[in-house]
DNA sequence: AATGAATGAGAATTCATTCAT
DNA sequence: AATGAATGAATTCTCATTCAT
């Protein structure tokens, strides 16, 4: 599919970026080795600086992969704001699935750009922007209640996200449409009975 | 009796594990520098090797203070579920204070051990543990709605306290009590309006 | 003969000398790359080994081709000796002047020659001894003076030649006519007043 | 004399400064290995960098103890030119001497500083300054013809000087004195016979 | 209780050179 | 006549750790 004749080189350096990838998530930057990135893909040290100029090179290009996907997704997540209000909970939900699934879609990927980079914080701001400017949206016309504290629930709806991508990515123990459903359920509803 | 007259000695392994901390949490575990954490309390390298055997040595003590610091602080916690069921949020959110507060009191050891060590998980398994079993006793008494789902709670609540010790320990931007009372709003309401 | 049709193998070798010299005299033997020599000429690092056996090859090639250059230059300005003695000054200023032209003329394989290779110093001896044995003849005719030490002073000018020459390739300062008279000058008339 | 009670460690580190003179004068400096240089002292690689930063470190040591002892050197040459106007070529003769034997004492380190560091020509410059200034005054004063051209012959001077520098550095045909002899006297008077 | 001096093991990176096409 | 892809062999430098004092 996305394989569509690739050089050989071209085929080589998307090999290396794979094993890094895995390497990163396993070690983190700096005990993750050149020599073991090159010898799952069967080459030499020397080799890999025919793709990257360093470590440091190849690390970003990663980085870098990660954003180019995360920020679209997350400007198209945006959209649940503008669209009509009904059925809200419904929406967010399906977003929050959407997320799951494209962290699971490569774990390793995800691991390192939210865990092993210094821009994973960056792209836990990114996220906890977007949902405070959907929550605020929703609280103006009344959907979401007015007493909530906006900074603190966006903050800590993308705390969940995390700590549960993190569970999917590392063991596969729940479906992610299940978890989504019930991680959306706590937050929407809280966890008090009466009331 | 490990009273406050410290041998020299004595003194000069808190000092290496403090310069420990600090240079864990800033750097992590194999960035670390035995030599940055020598010369920060003015010793040589050798000294080091009087008061531990290695680098993994000193790293695993700071955890096991942790550890033995944070298991009787959340035995303590389990007692919520076992006092009068009044109030349970008002209790709930003191108790979320107090986690904040020991957290905040030694910013590098927690950092060490929940972002830097291994062990974090095992940490965090123990914290969401006791939130489950809390929940659990509250749904029982039927404080808390049937219909959560308590595993996903309790992973959630401790996600946010994670992600908020984490603010906390980097910035001092709000005041801790204050942030405890948000996100238990946050938690306890959930964040629709009607209901 | 070795006519200026070039095939298209003769003109890239040409190009890859002239490169190497470029590169040799800007960073000397050990520091010049191979990668860069042959990128200067637009082409790729295996097409060097089509030309030249190694970097070694290449290099003794441009030495051996300023040799060729050299060794005839110098044999016909032997011949200054053979000619009537009037105007010897003039003479020897004028073969000064050739030389420094000569020199001029590929400022790179110069550089290379006297000051990058192990030959620079055969090469100055070559030259050294053609000194002395011009001196020598116009000592026993008298034009020079019987108390001259032949050896020093051919040393010496080809010591100040050198100096000169490394002038003229690296900064264009003066014109050459005028540079080769005034040194002339100074070795000839000496620097004292009275006499 | 110089070596009063050295600790081992400045001993050590003068023994490394004396392996690298040495094999920065055999190799120049890309090619001079750290490996060599301490092995020469029976040391290993690592206790390099106890007492360089790194092999520019050892490099620049070496080139500023040499500027160190050149520049006074030539700061009290300079005062030639302040002496009485008898003896001149003398008195010169005796500098150039001893110019000689202070490059002659520790040939690895001229060797270096002069033919290896891009520094060398800074000293040369700095030398040809010097004799330019004294051939200036001397100029004035009478004692050097007024048809001389003062900066070329400076240059020449220096040029034969280093070029018998070298000689005496590589090999130890001559006596330096006598060396010093011959060349004053070509360069004082010329070549030319009767004039 | 502490240090001066030294090292073993390992990591990234560079570069001339080759192979297959 | 030329290149894409790859490598062997070095080399600098870092760091935890040890030894002798």
């Amino acid at each position: 599919m996305n394989s569509n004749k690739l050089s050989k080189g071209e085929l080589t350096k998307q090999r290396l970026l794979q094993s890094a990838a895995k390497e990163f998530a396993e070690r983190g930057y700096h005990e993750a080795k050149i020599s073991t990135i090159v010898s799952n893909v069967n080459l030499t040290q020397p080799s890999f600086y025919l793709y990257f100029k360093n470590k440091e090179a190849i690390f970003q290009e990663l980085i870098s992969h990660f954003r180019n996907q995360l920020i679209p997704f997350v400007e198209r997540t945006y959209e649940i704001a503008k669209l009509p209000h009904d059925e809200v909970p419904q929406r967010i939900q399906v977003g929050l699935s959407h997320l799951f699934q494209f962290f699971a879609s490569d774990p390793n990927l995800t691991k390192v750009a939210f865990y092993q980079s210094e821009q994973g914080e960056e792209f836990r701001l990114v996220m906890i922007e977007m949902m405070a400017s959907i929550f605020k949206h929703y609280q103006e016309v009344g959907l979401i209640r007015s007493s909530l504290f906006i900074e603190v629930a966006a903050e800590g709806f993308i705390a969940m996200l995390d700590r549960f991508t993190y569970r999917i990515i590392l063991t596969n123990e729940r479906d992610i449409d299940t978890l989504a459903k019930q991680m959306s359920d706590t937050f929407f509803y809280g966890i008090l009975a009466e009331r």
